[in-house]
DNA sequence: CTCCCTGCAAATCCTTTGCATACAG
DNA sequence: CTGTATGCAAAGGATTTGCAGGGAG
């Protein structure tokens, strides 16, 4: 795709969403069309910036939620409660290492016809007789490496 | 229970859980005795304050964390990311209102003869090959009655 | 007597806000 | 033109940390 073509697909893209075009946003979506998903707000700034893009810190943020309302990204928690960002919207769930950061995409699990978090719903809702959000299932755990580096470090006492 | 049988119930306990004796510390475990249980560190502050315990915030933040480790009570985050005490440490979930901040405790929901948090967790090992914390489970939603607030502004749109 | 706990204030982290200016539609 | 987006710096809330003094075991 050349470089002008793929401009006038995340201008469209914007159009149709009812977003404004600006070059920081611009910059955003084409990030996120090319390289990492799962990134903080903090660290897109800095990838940005490593690009020669500078916007500013609170102009990352305000963008990040911006799209995200207009469902291009989806946020969630990260291990230490920091929000990230997936540019990758279809259903999933995440795993992240709670030593090194790095996250692992779960496919959707389903039961008894129906994926997990849809299960969870229907119950909460029925148990509670409230509204109920279907829920994002953000799981965290060791990565196998570090795993490793703990076990040995369990052997070194 | 007389007061003293008290006291002496809450020092054994910090001692069979290898926590030193002091007046903070038995100012919190006595309040989630007590109490309400879902809290979070400013509240209890705020609460011990009024009973006329002055004990700083930085106390029981050091302590909630404590009690944590010790097994005898259990965190959570709240919709917008602070950490919630519970001292209600047996399984269940928590759905609490976007709203007003209302926490519901959910049963735990058991498929396939087992509770789904486990059915999760072997679901992301078996996949990632990772190891994997037993999530807790955090739902988000509407109350019935701030339901019924929301209802009534769409209607006098 | 030693180590853990406390209180206070300052520090830190992540995110939002206020405001004047710039730019898209 | 009108309204939204930007950059900067400052504010904000939640939690942690450094340090000197106090109390438990």
């Amino acid at each position: 795709m050349k470089r002008d073509e793929q401009d006038n697909t995340l201008r469209d893209m914007m159009k149709i969403h009812g977003l404004r075009y600006s070059k920081p946003r611009e910059a955003i979506l084409r990030f996120f069309a090319r390289r990492d998903r799962h990134i903080s707000a903090e660290d897109l700034y800095l990838a940005l910036k490593k690009e020669g893009k500078n916007l500013s810190l609170s102009t990352v943020y305000l963008n990040l939620s911006v799209l995200e309302n207009a469902g291009l990204i989806r946020e969630f928690a990260g291990v230490n409660g920091e929000a990230l960002y997936d540019s990758n919207i279809s259903p999933h769930y995440h795993l992240q290492c709670k030593n090194c950061g790095d996250i692992y995409d779960l496919p959707v699990l389903t039961t008894e016809g129906m994926p997990l978090a849809k299960l969870l719903k229907e119950h909460a809702e029925t148990t509670s007789g409230w509204q109920v959000d279907e829920p994002g299932l953000n799981l965290r755990g060791l990565c196998s490496s570090c795993q490793a580096v703990n076990d040995a470090e369990a052997n070194r006492k």
